[in-house]
DNA sequence: GATGAATGAGCTTTCATTCAT
DNA sequence: TATGAATGAAAGCTCATTCAT
């Protein structure tokens, strides 16, 4: 089938976009990756770009559908809070070149396809913001400004894969505690 | 003297880099945009990787001397990190063009520059962990983890110049406001 | 086949670098003389540097080969250096826009490229030198610096480049003789 | 006085274009080499093929005076063509910078200027073959063809630019005496 | 005499994409 | 489906030369 060619040509893809970036990787250089010619290639893909937008989407959809599923099941504000840092952060962390290519690379789109994954970003911004004003309102949070604060708890988890290497000694789930004691409880000790 | 029109063109570039992306930009777009010719650039700049090592250089230069700014007063670990949080966002939006090419278009550097920029990016990012870690120290904060605390701080700080437009309607002194709060207290009401 | 094409931008090549020399030749005007796009060009070549020492490289394997040849077979040393002498010549003026690029033109290689075409050279040098010394020891020649000597010979004979214009009246035969009389008998009459 | 610095850039580029070759050297390098702004070179020079061409002039008329000056004294044939080879050839290793330039570079001379040097060359190279010419008159040489012979001996001569280092064993002198005994006696025992 | 800014043409090379086979 | 030749635009950079100061 097809579709195998296609996954290993994104599979190619994305780890060369993220070593290299997505300007620095030649269609060539996916061809070797995948032992075709750079002709045969445009068999599986319609251009360059439109890799790349496959793969960010891809990914941008992923979070959003796991952010679904978390506000799908009955939990406190808090509950789902802490389920979304800890499952962004393990998906993050799982998957974390394909993570890099959507927040590194995505600003290489043309304006449209870059449109579309800002309208999803924005999509999964305005969920999280959600869960803050509804904790807000039933008295578990003390929240001023949701979409800030939501940008703040994104920012933080999103920055990760800038300094996340998989030889360090804590694993996504620890990193996940962390971040979710930070932001519940803040800094200060009592 | 010559470095009124360096000044010029890296002020040029600075702006074409943020709107365009650095690879997107070309040396022409930036002769252009200072009114010379290609060739005559190069009296000014030793090559388009290089003005963007200075420009990437000169802002995490910035961000750094803030820093030890702050350090070298007086003030408790808390007093430390307000302040630097806030200076932290002011420079990042004061400077949103210049920010934003520093963290989003540094990794376009060849290894060696690169790796210059993320040492000084790792300095930036200890001396926070070493404000959260004698703020632990003097019982001031409750903080296991000062470098991946720090590193979500700074995440969220970062990740501004990814959201932050002009036209809103917050100010850099409200969102460090808003930031400030939530990291010392959390979003949990008492 | 593709052999064909590069070939053909050998020859052209060739042609262009003995008229207008390799740094006076463009990528463009070699592009012209094969009626390909100067980017198609490098579907066949590495660099124009290349493209010189794969010309350069295969000028000098054939001076090597044919001497090889000539040392091959039994004769005595008068026999062979007369051979190689004669088949230099020809070979030389057979060939003489490559012969022009081999002396003329290797030096603009870069240091690696340049030392083999240099080794070949010597390698070269020395077999010759080596007749001289093997017919000094067998009485024919009485020679005290094969080496040297090797170089005045090869001197005279690489120079043909310079001066060897096909509307002449002497053929390479002719001047094969000629000279093999000098080296020989010497100019003093007896 | 200006023609203090006027060969000082001269010397300069000797030495320059005898280390990189004409093309590969700039005017900047030059420049350097004496301490002068690209465009202060100007008030010395009017061009840098200009400054090729003084170069090349210079050493090739310097080679002809050598052979006047010879063939102005009362002398056998003989006698001038061993002194023109050991003149000709200290000369050459004495300059050894000068002579590798007049020889390799001033191919890239336009037309008009390589013409000249062509000119002075062939009027060297006439005066030998008139040594031959008239040897061969008297009865002391015994020269068939003088042109081509008196070729393959400047050419056995000015090919040593290409191999002569300073830190080889043999002197100009020594080298003088082997090729006088090569052209003069041959290679061949009696 | 010296500077250095400016020119503008030219260079080699890369690259995403197309298309006949 | 696969190839690989061909395109043509664009890129970063160099350079000899000029000229106002």
């Amino acid at each position: 089938m097809s579709s195998n060619k296609q996954n290993e040509i994104a599979l190619a893809a994305v780890k060369l976009f993220e070593q290299k970036g997505y300007r620095a990787t030649s269609v060539q250089d996916i061809a070797d990756a995948v032992g075709l010619q750079k002709g045969s290639l445009y068999h599986y893909i319609a251009s360059k770009e439109d890799l790349l937008m496959q793969i960010a989407h891809q990914a941008i959809l992923q979070f959003n559908e796991q952010l679904e599923e978390i506000l799908a099941k009955e939990d406190t504000a808090r509950g789902k809070l802490e389920q979304m840092i800890r499952t962004h952060l393990i998906m993050s962390i799982d998957n974390l070149e394909t993570t890099t290519v959507l927040w590194r690379e995505a600003f290489s789109l043309g304006e449209g396809p870059q449109e579309v994954i800002q309208g999803m970003t924005d999509k999964y911004l305005n969920l999280v913001a959600d869960i803050l004003r509804s904790g807000t309102e039933t008295g578990e949070f003390n929240v001023t400004h949701p979409r800030i604060t939501a940008l703040a708890i994104l920012g933080a988890c999103n920055w990760v894969y800038r300094w996340y290497h998989p030889s360090g000694t804590l694993t996504a789930e620890e990193i996940a505690d962390i971040f979710s004691k930070l932001f519940l409880d803040g800094l200060l000790a009592h």
